[in-house]
Formats: structure tokens, sequence, C-alpha cells
DNA sequence: CGTCTGACGATGC
DNA sequence: GGCATCGCCAGAC
């Protein structure tokens, strides 16, 4: 893990994701930053849609507590229902990030 | 090595 | 608060 985690960008991204807990969620920003890259938010996405398909990126949610453009889950009404499902609260058809949003050094 | 793209973020309107 | 545009960074071609 150790070396793994200095190995590059995207190896962190997944680590982090991998270890999101249920009735939890994190934004593209936090997951980018906390892989040293605050900026590349997008970049996490990338990872997402193409590699780690055994992580839940279905707790990985934008800024504005939506999902991301075209998400592949079934919909954005399966990706909420999923979450609901594990605790996690909705403010209309986002998610609570304020209430819900996971921070690493817990 | 140069260029385009992209599951985003921030700012502006 | 939502929509539009620019900007950023890393990966793929």
């Amino acid at each position: 893990m150790n070396e793994a985690q200095n190995k590059n960008f995207v190896y962190r991204v997944t680590a982090i994701v991998a270890e999101i807990p249920s009735g939890r969620v994190m934004t593209y920003g936090q997951i980018a930053t906390l892989a040293g890259s605050p900026r590349a938010a997008r970049i996490v996405g990338g990872i997402a849609h193409f590699g780690a398909p055994d992580l839940p990126w279905h707790r990985v949610v934008n800024k504005t507590g939506g999902m991301a453009r075209g998400y592949s889950f079934g919909g954005p009404t399966a990706q909420r229902t999923l979450l609901e499902s594990e605790d996690v609260t909705f403010k209309n058809d986002r998610v609570d990030i304020d209430k819900c949003l996971w921070n690493p050094h817990e």
C-alpha cells in the first residue's frame, strides 16, 4: 500500500473511493484533493467511468450534491434510491453532502 | 511530444 | 438557485 499509494494519482483515487463507508458520500473535488491534485476533480470522474469497476462510485457525487453527467447506474433515480438505502440523506434530488460528506480524517 | 477530451469546480449572469 | 463559460490536470490517441 505504501509503495502503491505513491505510485500514481489514479491509484490514490481508487484507494480513497474504496474506503468510503455506506451512508457517506464524497465529492470529486474532495477525492482529487486527497489524491494530491485539488484541481483534478474531472480526472477522478474519468478514472471512475473507466477503471476500478468494483468501487462504490455511486457514493461519489459532485459538489452540487447531484450526480455526474450521464450516469451509468441506470439513471439518477437508481443512484438516489441506492444511496437512500445506505442511510444517505437527500435534499430534494441532491445528496445532503452537508451531512453525509465523509472525511477520511475520521 | 502535441492535442483533445472529460462521471468537475469556480465564477459570472 | 440554475444555466453558461473558462479553467485545471491527468490520461488516451
